[in-house]
DNA sequence: GAGTATCT
DNA sequence: CGAG
């Protein structure tokens, strides 16, 4: 595993699950679930997804982009909840806002394959995930996809982090573990990724305020 | 800029 | 489960 991946257990306690999960019920009753599709074949992905924030991750029959719209609905995708933002100030290391987090919902025998999340025009940012719900299998390679494997278990309230050199590590998920969380009424696994999109440019210094008159 | 996050 |  390449250095710069970062494994949070228990980041966030049983309350803070029960809020983010209402923050995501409310994200998918404006923007429902839909289920995305390969590129070129138009073959299903098994997890179903939607998004919050400025832009969001959509793939279809034509291919994988960010765009500002719910494919389905059209509208605007809701904003990204003040808690994701407070858990990337705390754990991003980096100095801009996260534009977009994917939502991902895994039912039982659903699963990832081994990928690079490369849509983004921003590398220097992490990937920030948090996990809600029954276990995962994660697993975490190199930069090639052939590369060997460390392979984690993910439990609800977990958070990981993709930085550095692990920013465009293979990963994926291998398998959910049913049963073994009771958070979701309904079974399966919730995943949120925190992500920035678009480039950020520094901000000007303040000559006024840092020559401190 | 597409595209191996599919699948066997 | 690794490889492609």
């Amino acid at each position: 595993m390449l250095r710069g991946f970062r494994h949070i257990r228990g980041y966030f306690k049983d309350p803070q699950q029960l809020e983010l999960l209402e923050e995501i019920r409310r994200i998918i009753a404006q923007a429902p679930l839909f289920s995305p599709a390969m590129p070129r074949t138009g073959k299903p992905f098994s997890v179903q997804m939607t998004n919050a924030g400025a832009l969001g991750w959509v793939s279809d029959i034509s291919g994988y982009r960010y765009q500002d719209r719910h494919p389905e609905t059209a509208e605007p995708w809701p904003p990204l909840p003040a808690t994701l933002r407070a858990l990337w100030r705390d754990v991003a290391d980096w100095p801009g806002d996260p534009e977009a987090c994917l939502i991902n919902y895994y039912g039982q025998g659903t699963r990832m394959g081994s990928h690079v999340d490369r849509d983004e025009s921003d590398f220097s940012a992490p990937v920030v995930s948090v996990s809600l719900g029954d276990d995962a299998i994660f697993h975490v390679g190199g930069l090639r996809r052939s590369d060997p494997k460390t392979r984690i278990v993910l439990s609800s309230g977990d958070v990981a982090v993709l930085g550095g050199s692990a920013r465009k590590a293979y990963h994926g998920i291998d398998r959910i573990i049913p049963g073994s969380s009771d958070l979701l009424t309904e079974g399966g696994r919730f995943n949120l990724t925190l992500r920035r999109v678009t480039t950020y440019q520094n901000p000007v210094p303040d000559l006024d305020r840092t020559r401190g008159t």
